[in-house]
RNA sequence: GCGCCUUUAGCUCAAUUGGAUAGAGUGUUAGACUACGAAUCUAAAGGUUACAGGUUCGAGUCCUGUAAGGCGCGCCA
């Protein structure tokens, strides 16, 4: 048990000897900012002093002899009613040997055993990915990471709109490319896709398959460039997506969830909740948590892309997922009642589905914003700028922030401001430890870490003994951004014991071993958390 | 008009989910390498938490109202 927990523990039992049942996840123990404050502070004299009739002070007064002192050096009462702990050294120090033990393993929660399916990006394989989605995968990426971490088995999976009239769209402008490099005239559809892909996928068409397009027939000619047009562009999404360390486990297709009348079928299971009006048909999604009921079948027929996604949903589900998480762009906000709604008809709770809104990044270039569409082609591409910012960069940028803040990019600032980035000063920080580890390499590690008494040495242990908890808090609260600003405060408290300890000294190799040891628990716990986000620790720079 | 998001230092963002003197980065100013990596460190300055009320031991955080910005409000996806 780490620290944290026993100190809980500790405050429940001295609660319960007094005649109160508390519970431990309604004990917060909070690691001091201020050194006057102790090692580590509770609130819960304050929280709970209800339960005494009278005021915080005084009931600190009754719970701090109830406490178990074994690890603990010194209590005190401070303020309105904080509890403030001041640890032995040992207790604190203990924690070098488990970290160096647990290694990679080394904050990582228990198996859930529960299963969750985080589905992101889902860009139709209309052209290259643009950075507009880059937060999206990004987030989306490390949100899995950080469950998966936490003990969830997690499944990322990539949703193909293969069915839609984007696609007829694309395969139209890729017919349209493909006559025209042929010397023949040929418009752009209205609403085509003029990005230079589209006049790639026809010239490699044009390779494979000479003229033989011209003599098909149109409905067959349509089916195949469809077909073609999907694997291609989503060929190139993927290996984007590969280089910005984003991996699928599962690609669903549209079509094959519309397969074998699934969305009949579901209609008929949906029965009261669907009527008709006005000749389309409407579901009636008021009835749960909607403003509004939603059609589902146009007046000509037609489904609107709300039905398969119920389908879609209602899929994963069935696949044995205990909860479901979407990352979706903000501006589909009012997408989460209406899916709800639909989940709720099938009688799940509301809250198995999770959606992660992602709000909207603004590009900007020389100052001024940039708009970019990816229909007319003048995207920047997700690889453009992956190339020019670089992975590790990017990533961290994307997951300093937390998901609702709107934010702005500024493409001179992140090119120029490469060497002047965030994540190379947590970077630096591991190459730093790496260094120094190699250069007392033959000096014998003491792992009990019991000469570590410095203002530093302490404010270092105590802050990678906090990581687990700060793991478990970032996947309940699906916020990569609180991995981010912790190796930040981690890789600060490096540097600063850095400047201010010297590590290796032959005149006192057991301080040197202490130090070292110490080295080498921390450069673990960055790395751990850094492979959290999906960026890099080099051990040189 | 309705709904969602946002408003905290000059700028970009935090604040352990209601706790102690609201903190980091960046920018500004002043210092620190003949020791393990100066992509670093140590300081200083910078605040009526958009505004007005309310709830309580205690509010940046919760409630009501106001203002500003973004995004939605389609038988588009």
């Amino acid at each position: 048990m780490d620290i944290l927990d026993s100190l809980k523990v500790n405050v429940q039992n001295a609660f319960k000897e007094l005649g109160h049942e508390v519970q431990l996840n309604d004990i917060i123990i909070e690691v001091s900012k201020d050194p006057t404050h102790g090692d580590y502070a509770t609130n819960c004299a304050m929280k709970f002093s209800r339960f005494f009739q009278t005021n915080p002070r005084a009931v600190a007064e009754l719970i701090i002899p109830k406490l178990d002192m074994s690890s603990i050096d010194k209590v005190e009462i401070a303020g309105p009613g904080f509890i403030n702990f001041y640890m032995k050294q040992d207790s604190l120090s203990k924690i070098v040997n488990e970290v160096i033990t647990k290694d990679a393993s080394f904050g990582a929660g228990e198996k859930k055993n529960k299963k969750i399916n985080v589905e992101f990006v889902s860009a139709n394989p209309t052209g290259l990915l643009h950075v507009g989605t880059a937060r999206g995968a990004a987030i989306g990426d490390c949100i899995s990471r950080i469950l998966a971490f936490n003990g969830y088995d997690v499944t990322k999976e990539y949703y193909i709109n293969d069915a839609g009239m984007q696609i007829t769209h694309l395969a139209e402008s890729i017919y349209a490319r493909y006559l025209q490099e042929l010397g023949m005239n040929a418009e752009m559809p209205e609403d085509g896709y003029w990005g230079d892909d589209v006049i790639d996928i026809a010239k490699q068409l044009i390779q494979e398959k000479g003229k033989d397009l011209i003599s098909m027939d149109d409905a067959e000619r349509m089916e195949f460039l469809k077909q073609y047009g999907i694997k291609l562009e989503l060929g190139r999404i993927i290996e984007h997506l590969k280089a910005f360390r984003v991996e699928f486990d599962v690609f669903s297709s549209e079509k094959a969830i519309r397969a074998d009348n699934a969305i009949e079928k579901e209609i008929k299971f949906l029965g009261d909740n669907v009527y008709q009006d006005d000749g389309a048909l409407f579901l009636k999604t008021t009835n749960y948590l909607d403003d509004k009921d939603r059609v589902i079948r146009k007046k000509d027929g037609e489904y609107t892309y709300f039905m398969p996604d119920i389908c879609y949903h209602v899929n994963k589900l069935s696949r044995g997922f205990d909860n479901l998480i979407d990352v979706l762009g903000a501006d589909h906000h009012g997408y989460i009642n209406r899916m709800k709604s639909a989940l709720m008809m099938h009688g799940y709770d509301k809250d198995v589905l999770h959606i992660e809104l992602i709000q909207m990044v603004r590009f900007l270039k020389n100052g001024v914003e940039f708009k970019a569409s990816k229909r007319s082609g003048d995207a920047i591409t997700l690889h453009e700028i992956c190339e020019e910012v670089g992975v590790d960069a990017m990533r961290y940028f994307f997951a300093m922030r937390a998901a609702s803040t709107h934010m702005d990019f500024d493409m001179d600032l992140a090119k120029e401001q490469s060497s002047n980035n965030p994540v190379y000063y947590s970077q630096y920080a591991h190459a730093r430890l790496c260094s120094v580890l190699e250069t007392g390499k033959d000096i014998k590690l003491d792992v009990s870490g019991s000469l570590l008494k410095e203002p530093s040495e302490t404010e270092l242990l105590k802050n990678i003994a906090k990581f687990p908890k700060v793991v478990e808090d970032a996947g309940n609260t699906k916020s990569p951004y609180k991995i981010t600003n912790y190796i930040h405060d981690l890789a600060e408290s490096v540097h600063s014991f850095y400047n201010c300890c010297h590590v290796i000294d032959r005149d006192n190799l057991a301080l040197s071993g202490n130090r070292l040891a110490l080295c080498k628990a921390t450069k673990i716990v960055i790395k751990n958390a850094l492979n959290l986000l999906g960026v890099s620790a080099p051990e040189h720079m």
